[in-house]
DNA sequence: GTCTATAAACTGATAGAC
DNA sequence: GTCTATCAGTTTATAGAC
């Protein structure tokens, strides 16, 4: 078995366990027998079990972050300063997309480990991530407050950890909101049906005129 | 030491340090001797370590639920069926800051709490919720879609996830937000005013008008 | 580069003295 | 009701043969 193989099937096991359990509750066992590798491969090739966490993150939002920033790029080629909140949106959502290319249910894998980011300890995972993707995220943020209508910056920080909260929930836990719609309703709902509602939903917590007194 | 005293020790050192590790993280040497009790007291009290983590959702729920039911009833008994969206929503927030009553930071440790029924791979939990507390789920959700603009079912439910998304997300992470705000703009957020913000964002995102144009 | 064997530490849970 | 002592099982990690 070449490298390359080994190395593979380790991070690819480890990311469906990560996405399943959780870091803590994954052990190295687990991932080796499940890649059907020796146990003491992990420590070889990465050496430590940390070091594993953050190549599967690796794994993930490298292709996600290039194809955000090409398709950033893109739209500031077109539009120059005056891009919009839905292209922008448009941009992020669809660069998520381009991640299933890999396989079925790799969208919600990436989301749950992204939500496992926030919520286990895992301090030396934030500042990799940071670290390596830190630009991107920046950059992101500066195009979407000049597209969003004019507001407090603290608002609108808020508005956008809304979003990202929504994001990662939803599509983190899609198969068992699909499950319980499946049997309430009868109805099925596709991964892409549930990013288009997103969408809308997103620019509208963006977007809200907090001044209304609606139902 | 009296039983009610080591019994709420556990408790009140297993919520903290559940909420900020993680159920397998944490284990039971360590809550016991955070809570200063001997290390067979858990095993004595409550039976497992799983009983003592549905204890700790109880210790939250049970008076959220409460406050929740009762701010419902005052509702139905004041406008019967023509309840609106904004009331039920201020009586959902509302209920959640009764819980802050019992110290500083408890709304945040629940949501962490929240966030990680549904990320941790913990089916007992999940369980013991629907059972002892899914009447008040089912309660709330049937005056919502009653409230809430004529939409598909399922689009209605996919909205109301992506709204708990935004709440358990961005609260559970309260304090970080709070501190990146203050590191850029050297603006404070209060809990308080954060939950201002969300009322209308979930208005915004159950109500949206997903046939808009806008940027 | 892969394997077996095992070290060293930690886990939840329990038995039995007090 | 609390304590000490300990069991049986698991964990990460490593040493050394092949």
């Amino acid at each position: 078995m070449a490298q390359s193989d080994t190395v593979t099937r380790i991070v690819d096991a480890a990311a469906v366990l990560f996405s399943e359990r959780g870091f803590a509750e994954t052990s190295l066992r687990t991932i080796t027998s499940t890649a059907d590798v020796n146990l003491a491969a992990v420590n070889y090739h990465f050496g430590s079990k940390k070091v594993l966490i953050q190549a599967v993150f690796a794994r993930y939002l490298t292709p996600f972050c290039e194809a955000l920033g090409q398709s950033l790029t893109e739209l500031q080629e077109q539009h120059g300063e005056s891009i919009t909140l839905s292209q922008l949106l448009d941009s992020l959502f669809h660069s998520l997309l381009s991640i299933q290319a890999s396989g079925e249910g790799e969208i919600q894998r990436f989301m749950r480990l992204l939500g496992l980011a926030f919520t286990q300890s895992q301090a030396h995972l934030r500042r990799f991530m940071m670290q390596e993707y830190g630009q991107f995220y920046a950059r992101f943020i500066e195009l979407l407050s000049i597209a969003a209508p004019k507001m407090d910056p603290v608002a609108f920080y808020w508005r956008l950890y809304f979003m990202l909260g929504a994001t990662v929930f939803t599509l983190s836990s899609f198969e068992s909101i699909k499950a319980i719609l499946k049997e309430d309703f009868d109805k099925d709902t596709s991964l892409h049906q549930a990013i288009e509602l997103l969408i809308p939903a997103a620019r509208g917590l963006i977007a809200v005129d907090d001044t209304a007194t609606q139902g």
